[in-house]
DNA sequence: GGAATTTGACCTGG
DNA sequence: CCAGGTCAAATTCC
């Protein structure tokens, strides 16, 4: 694995002032573009937890703003289900429940709190979010003083107070609606398949302290998720926490171990069921392959069991590509031809023609749809490399890491001649704010 | 009984 | 030849 090739490099620590290593290994180019500022400035140096902190610290304000405002309209709606939900590709391998919880926390109902159900627990769940705000823009405050361990203290704080808000989010995400029928995605125990997403803000706060302990860059989660495709140039990939539950339904066809990894790697097809739902089950495999070239790899992460290496290829043409997400990464993949993962292409994602410093929302691959937990929302995640290597994702447990395009991948390793990217602040600072 | 998953066999590209 | 992807019958789930 690349991660673990990373990790272990022999290199010398002088070789890190080379622009590129001279062993050509990652772990010297990442270490050069993380210790070249440090060593470029005086220490203290003022900017430097601005540098840390702020790329992630805006991220968590755009979110958790929006998640107030959005968290409650996404809740399940009282009212009759209308059919019963797809279910998701979800390998049962890699069913998970939650358990990188930092802390058991007391539902509100433990608590003594508003006992009046979905609507006591609506109300926790915005106190919890506004919480979190608050701590986000002290966090904010604090960017321009040299305090790691306030920073750490508080990222403390984010950490627990949105484990809270997750908890609450699925527990009224169940809730028994008024004709009582379960939402989808909610505590049916009948249901043992049922999905479970763990908190999405507690990579992203271990994310933050490790960056304050200058133990890595967020330069090296992009790079976690880097590995060649057999297949060719994979269409979109991410990391997760999740098995995405991106909007779209999937069909498992396959599992296989893979050479040196940990975990077994799952495929699934689209399924047909929007196209052909008459058709006998023995058939929905053949009709998938025929109306819908997409397939999606999910593998979890050698180095952390909570993350998800998904992969996707092809493109969707079936009746799910109406989705919107699926539509704009259709549109995005037809100029360069990007139908077919096993051709050679382009990235879909160029940066300057994708709207990307135009203010636009980054994409993302085919759907990563609003869920139906509160804690559904945008989720910009920032890059040390630059813009091109944004994205946003709305999906429940989804944290996206890397999603990367081979292409941009090489260029990125191959002019790397500015280590200072960081600079362009305040580019971010205009894309969240149009987000 | 239909839908979804599992799993061993087969296929394919390097 | 081998690793990884896919097929499809068998199995499990609901």
């Amino acid at each position: 694995m690349l991660e673990r090739a990373v990790l272990n490099s022999p290199c010398a620590t002088d070789a890190l002032t080379e622009k590129r290593c001279a062993c050509g290994n990652l772990r010297c180019i990442l270490e050069e573009t993380v210790e070249k500022p440090h060593a470029a400035f005086p220490a203290p140096f003022p900017r430097w937890p601005l540098r840390r902190y702020q790329p992630l610290a805006l991220s968590l304000h755009a979110l958790t703003e929006r998640q107030a405002s959005k968290a409650l309209t996404a809740l399940p709606r009282p009212g009759p289900s209308t059919r019963r939900p797809v279910q998701r590709f979800e390998p049962r391998a890699l069913t998970h429940t939650g358990s990188c919880l930092r802390r058991e926390v007391a539902r509100p109902r433990e608590r003594g709190e508003d006992m009046d159900g979905c609507d006591g627990e609506k109300r926790a769940l915005a106190a919890q979010l506004a919480q979190v705000l608050a701590m986000v823009r002290e966090l904010e405050s604090r960017m321009d003083q040299d305090l790691p361990a306030a920073a750490r203290e508080l990222c403390g704080e984010l950490a627990s107070s949105v484990d809270r808000s997750i908890r609450i989010a699925r527990s009224v995400d169940g809730c028994p609606r008024g004709d009582g029928s379960q939402h989808p995605g909610g505590s049916n125990a009948q249901s043992k398949r049922r999905q479970v997403q763990p908190p999405i803000f507690c990579f992203i706060v271990d994310t933050l302290i490790e960056q304050q302990n200058h133990v890595s860059d967020m330069r090296l989660l992009a790079l976690r998720s880097f590995r060649c495709s057999r297949k060719g140039t994979p269409c979109a990939r991410r990391q997760d926490m999740a098995p995405l539950d991106d909007g779209l339904s999937w069909r498992k066809y396959g599992q296989k171990d893979i050479l040196g990894a940990k975990y077994p790697r799952s495929a699934a097809h689209v399924t047909a069921a929007h196209v052909t739902p008459s058709l006998p089950s023995c058939y929905l495999h053949q009709t998938a392959l025929a109306g819908c070239l997409a397939t999606k790899h999910v593998q979890r992460a050698d180095g952390d069991p909570l993350l998800y290496d998904v992969v996707y290829h092809g493109a969707h043409i079936c009746a799910q590509a109406a989705h919107p997400a699926a539509e704009q990464l259709s549109r995005q993949l037809q100029p360069g031809g990007l139908a077919d993962a096993g051709q050679e292409q382009s990235s879909p994602l160029e940066p300057e023609n994708e709207g990307l410093q135009a203010g636009l929302e980054p994409m993302t691959p085919y759907s990563f749809a609003p869920a139906t937990g509160a804690a559904a929302g945008g989720f910009p995640l920032l890059s040390p490399t630059g813009l091109e290597w944004q994205l946003s994702s709305h999906t429940v447990g989804g944290v996206g890491v890397g999603i990367e395009h081979e292409p941009q991948f090489a260029e990125f390793f191959t002019n790397s001649a500015d280590p200072f990217q960081w600079e362009y602040q305040d580019d971010y600072l205009n894309l969240y704010a149009t987000n």
